[in-house]
DNA sequence: TTCAACTTTGATATCATTACAATTTACTGC
DNA sequence: GCAGTAAATTGTAATGATATCAAAGTTGAA
């Protein structure tokens, strides 16, 4: 707990009870976790919590690089700690989401000569191997 | 036109007017209309449109295949005439989005064994070289 | 011409996200 | 310790894209 209070001040950001909570809560997931999915869970331990506290509170460790915001389907945005590139496979049956290596230095396209590349996101979707 | 008919037939949809008048407008676009732009647009010539058709007919040309919806930012769907596999790049300065060619045959990720793959996106975002 | 199936329409509902103002919390210098 | 100030949290209400649904319109085959 005390390291994450560090990493949030290194951040720049006030460690406050809800942002430590919030991000102990992302930060081992592999599931890929939304807005409503956080708010939901650490309701029970933070009866206060407020829906907006966790749009906040995402947007700005969004900003500081301490999650990843990835959209797959239209009407979610789920969020995930892993900052490293890497891409998303997002199974059409069970919904899960599996994270995947990608080297991304393949992607030379000629036509991007000269643009300024901030994000990069690959993602498939497709039926998983235990679906099948 | 007449062409179109025969496309829309040959996948399976009745060729409506409105099908008809849809495809023809998104066919050559470059910029990935949303339905709000699409809408908009051909409101002018087809007074009686509905936005509910637009999404209705959008969503009956993706499932067979003419179309590409496409996610970049979180709150708004564009749509791809281009069906062959492809990148996007969004500028965050201007809000163009600009395809690219992606080798998609790279990305043979060990921990995807099994998987069956059904949709391949990719897409960056940054400034464009006129932005700069 | 008639009928059934399909399509279009528009009003309404839904749901994630944002805006905003009020309250609460936490750090600074005294 | 103790205000004072800036930042964070909260809840309610607004926004906006998309979905729902039933009624009205259209089409093509018998």
């Amino acid at each position: 707990m005390e390291e994450i209070v560090e990493l949030l001040r290194k951040k720049g950001l006030k460690p406050s009870m809800q942002r430590v909570q919030i991000y102990d809560y992302i930060k081992d997931r592999v599931d890929h976790p939304s807005v409503d999915m956080i708010y939901t869970d650490l309701a029970a331990s933070i009866p206060t919590l407020s829906k907006t506290t966790v749009y906040n509170t995402l947007k700005s460790f969004v900003s500081v690089g301490l999650a990843y915001p990835i959209v797959i389907e239209e009407n979610e945005i789920r969020f995930d700690p892993n900052i490293t590139a890497h891409g998303h496979f997002k199974c059409e049956t069970c919904g899960n989401i599996f994270d995947f290596s990608a080297d991304f230095s393949k992607f030379d396209a000629p036509e991007l000569e000269g643009f300024k590349i901030k994000e990069q996101h690959l993602y498939l979707k497709g039926v998983c191997n235990s679906c099948q």
